[in-house]
DNA sequence: AGCGACATCTTGTCAATGACAAGTTAGGAT
DNA sequence: ATCCTAACTTGTCATTGACAAGATGTCGCT
């Protein structure tokens, strides 16, 4: 799907994408210009609407990626609580564009049917690292608490950290300010 | 500051901020255009520039007054844990408009003194409310930490509800889920 | 090989926007 | 009364998103 082979230019739907990303990175969502990308690509102003529709097209492709890449992260973390959320921020803050994008559904068309399957799987992925370490702990009172309660500290805390609202103190090392975190939810 | 007497408009500069947050609250701060805020107020397409310079000016302002409405809410919740997160969570459920764009450095001017300032004192109320549980559990471990986790689940959980990511099962009364939620952090 | 269909990309255009420059109006101070 | 300055207007320009219509390359089919 994201990869047809050589035409004029190549791979212009992975490109446009790929300086989304670049773009995000540097100055955030809202500083995304369809032609802008296309400069970045060296194709005419007018190629990306030919791949995406419009911008908000763009950017829902960007996320549907976002929630794949997410839940492959979660699944590779393994079903223990403190890796899988260790995960979830490293995931946000090495891949802030598309964390960026995917909660802010005024964006993109967040109930687009790809998007609403990219989601489910990402939040299973959520849900079964939560449901590993509760397990462990002999089974907790209210599991979808338990699991929303360790989706917001994770969410909460990959936000501040990349909204920059954290005081200095908190360090420079993400993952490791994380598992710190994270482990007051069983202690 | 923000109240000048009845020159031409009245009080454009209020009027302004006000027409933002409608418009944020239906559309998100990317839908906001100097112009429409303009219009809605009844005045001149440049006439915003006059008062905030530009787009980012603008919101530096409503960041500024977010901030100082948070502080105000954390104050009057008192310091306890609890009923501190439940307000940091109806706040942002409350004004939402305010509370996107505090987060959301990159669409104003995060380092203008006015809003170090309004940050810090919103910071200053924050450590207060779980400070006071803390106490009254006999002291945590560590402080910072615990204010670190407290914050994360609390923002965590606001921006979850507000982005609509949250499943339908949590209900519509964010005040109850928020509660549930944080009371995690001492069980 | 040749032809047709289609996806890919380009050129051209329009309304809307942010930002700036320069002019106009109205309150308040003296 | 007059000046001064804040508040607002009019005019303009480059940039952008979106759309329409045309050009070009690639592939399937015979």
């Amino acid at each position: 799907m994201s990869g047809t082979r050589g035409y004029h230019h190549g791979d212009l739907r992975r490109a446009l994408l790929d300086a989304a990303v670049e773009v995000i990175d540097e100055s955030g969502p809202a500083a995304v210009s369809l032609r802008d990308l296309a400069r970045r690509a060296g194709v005419s102003h007018a190629a990306p609407a030919h791949h995406f529709g419009d911008k908000a097209g763009l950017l829902t492709a960007l996320a549907v990626q976002g929630f794949e890449m997410l839940a492959d992260a979660l699944r590779e973390a393994g079903d223990d609580l403190l890796d899988a959320g260790v995960a979830y921020v490293d995931f946000a803050v090495r891949h802030r564009a598309h964390f960026e994008v995917m909660f802010r559904p005024e964006l993109y068309r967040a109930d687009a049917p790809e998007v609403r399957a990219a989601r489910e799987g990402a939040g299973d992925a959520l849900r079964a690292g939560v449901a590993g370490r509760a397990a462990r702990d002999g089974g907790p009172a209210d599991p979808g608490r338990d699991a929303l309660a360790a989706w917001s500290i994770v969410h909460g805390f990959a936000t501040l950290w990349l909204a920059g609202a954290l005081p200095t103190r908190v360090g420079d090392d993400p993952q490791r300010a994380a598992r710190a975190v994270i482990r007051r939810l069983f202690e």
